[in-house]
DNA sequence: GCCAACGTTGGC
DNA sequence: GCCAACGTTGGC
């Protein structure tokens, strides 16, 4: 099992909008770095759900349920997607603030490269951050 | 809306 | 293969 990050931009397609229709294709990655992490997806990963911009927080967690495949919007094999389903919603969303104020985060991938839309998450760093959502 | 950080492109 | 120029992202 593993865990990652994912970003989005709420006006873009929100979490919201992803808990109504249930399920989504992540695709549109244009970046090397994100592209590896999509691709070493496996089944059942957990995803923590960012929204940048205004928002900046984590608001849930997603579940893998179809691993890397060609990017249906792009003719260009470069490029892959995954399904994903929502898991849970967290009871409060984990503000960037917190994650800036927590020592045990101060490694995130989500801190160190600001602009990596997917991007590994450690089990501690998860584990923690459903601790702070769920309290 | 600005700008720093950083990824990508293309000329050499 | 290097690096300057350029474009994009995202926090403020």
């Amino acid at each position: 099992m593993q865990y990652r990050l994912i970003k989005t931009e709420p006006y873009k397609y929100s979490w919201e909008k992803f808990v109504k229709e249930k399920k989504t294709f992540w695709d549109g990655v244009r970046n090397y770095q994100a592209r590896n992490n999509l691709q070493a997806m496996k089944k059942w990963d957990i995803c923590l759900w960012y929204h940048s911009n205004e928002w900046k927080e984590i608001i849930g967690t997603a579940k893998v349920v179809k691993e890397a495949y060609q990017d249906p919007t792009t003719d260009d094999d470069r490029w892959v997607a995954v399904d994903l389903v929502p898991e849970k919603q967290l009871n409060k969303p984990v503000t960037l603030e917190q994650i800036k104020q927590e020592k045990n985060l101060q490694e995130m991938t989500l801190l160190k490269q600001q602009r990596l839309s997917v991007a590994p998450v450690t089990k501690e760093e998860y584990n923690r951050i459903i601790s702070l959502g769920m309290s």
